[in-house]
DNA sequence: GTCATCATGTAAGCCGTTACATGATTGC
DNA sequence: GCAATCATGTAACGGCTTACATGATGAC
């Protein structure tokens, strides 16, 4: 699921891994807090497969006239050792999306497993897939939830007679997936209300820079 | 925190591992299917550090008319190999929780960790525990979700603007977490209007079979 | 006698974390 | 020059899952 979350947030503008794991708190707040142990291993792994690939950082290097990518150069020679060519100022290794990357994109949005952690990153990063793809997204945790609703009411008899704190958990708990399913519900109208629009959302052209 | 729904559970009755999983999806429902391979290494764990222990099951098996505990002696026989003279009719291994597991019940409710996994687990055992400690577990989850509910506010401006998956998903995410909190503030009012009850709930009496 | 279910466990692996190590850059 | 922050990584570990192995019991 990191991946997709990097993959997303790829798709608006070229970043390193510093500046991901920001924008990825700022985004996503609380829900995917992510640790550098994590993150750039994913990277690694995203770019080994293809999906992403260290970009010359554009950013030119404050203090000195830019003479062209002198200044790069030699940043990039000081700190040696590694990637060379592809890190900016900073050691920096920014990462840009590639069409294997959008394709991958969509392919962990149309993924069927949605648990509670996934769906909301899912959901933030969707608007890069086709509509039918965002219709289904939408349909199957409606259902999925519908089903635990079911689940739910099934066994409400029984255990909580005798826990006042197990049964207010269990009806505060319906009723939060009956406002989650209203609010689906929404949504998907809203998708099938704009139909008519631009099939999906492209990235920015090449060169635009985010931020 | 699986060691807390265990606890729990065996505050009710005592069990073994099989049933343990099943009343554990009974009770809480989607959040703590547990697996196998985590339940009885837990409870080995329990077992070892004196948190529960193994008991006779006083289960007759049917069809025989129960000669005192003849049976039960063949059965563990036939068993064999194992921890031998605990195990019950079918092999099973009938845990109880003992005053040092009580003990860590309370520890375990007290534990200022509550994520989202965590809290609905202590809050459905938490009567086990004397009413302060319960006050407590529910003030600090409703002071965690103030805290998430001003970053939320926060964070609004910028990233939703270009995203309407996104919007939509914080508005909702925000009167989630305002009807979280206005939850547990009910939950508080119960709390300490009803303070002149009996101060916390203890297990069954030894010998009163649960279910 | 065989199949489904009950019952207990082990092994491998996934996905993430914390803690640690390293070094560049900026501000003072 | 020194601290704070930026930036990238590695190592060890944690908790849980899946898949596997084993065997008892009951229903038919």
């Amino acid at each position: 699921m990191l991946e997709l979350a990097i993959l997303g947030l790829l798709m608006e503008s070229e970043l390193h891994g510093y500046e991901l794991r920001k924008q990825l708190a700022d985004v996503m707040g609380w829900r995917a807090a992510v640790s550098f142990g994590s993150l750039y291993p994913a990277l690694n792994r995203l770019e080994r497969e293809g999906s992403v690939k260290a970009v010359e950082s554009a950013e030119a290097p404050p203090g000195i006239p830019s003479t062209g990518s002198f200044s790069g150069e030699v940043a990039a020679f000081r700190a040696g050792r590694r990637g060379a060519s592809v890190r900016g100022p900073r050691n920096k290794k920014v990462y840009g999306i590639t069409p294997e990357g959008e394709r991958r994109l969509c392919t962990l949005v149309a993924d069927p497993a949605d648990d509670e952690r996934a769906f909301p990153l899912k959901l933030a990063f969707c608007r890069y897939c086709e509509a039918p793809l965002r219709v289904e997204l939408l349909r199957r945790r409606r259902d999925t939830l519908a089903r635990r609703l079911d689940e739910h009411r099934a066994s409400m008899s029984g255990h909580s007679a005798a826990n006042r704190y197990l049964r207010s958990l269990r009806e505060h708990d319906t009723e939060s997936i009956q406002r989650d399913i209203t609010w689906l519900e929404g949504l998907l109208v809203d998708e099938t209300a704009t139909d008519a629009e631009p099939g999906f959302q492209t990235r920015r052209a090449d060169g635009t820079k985010g931020h």
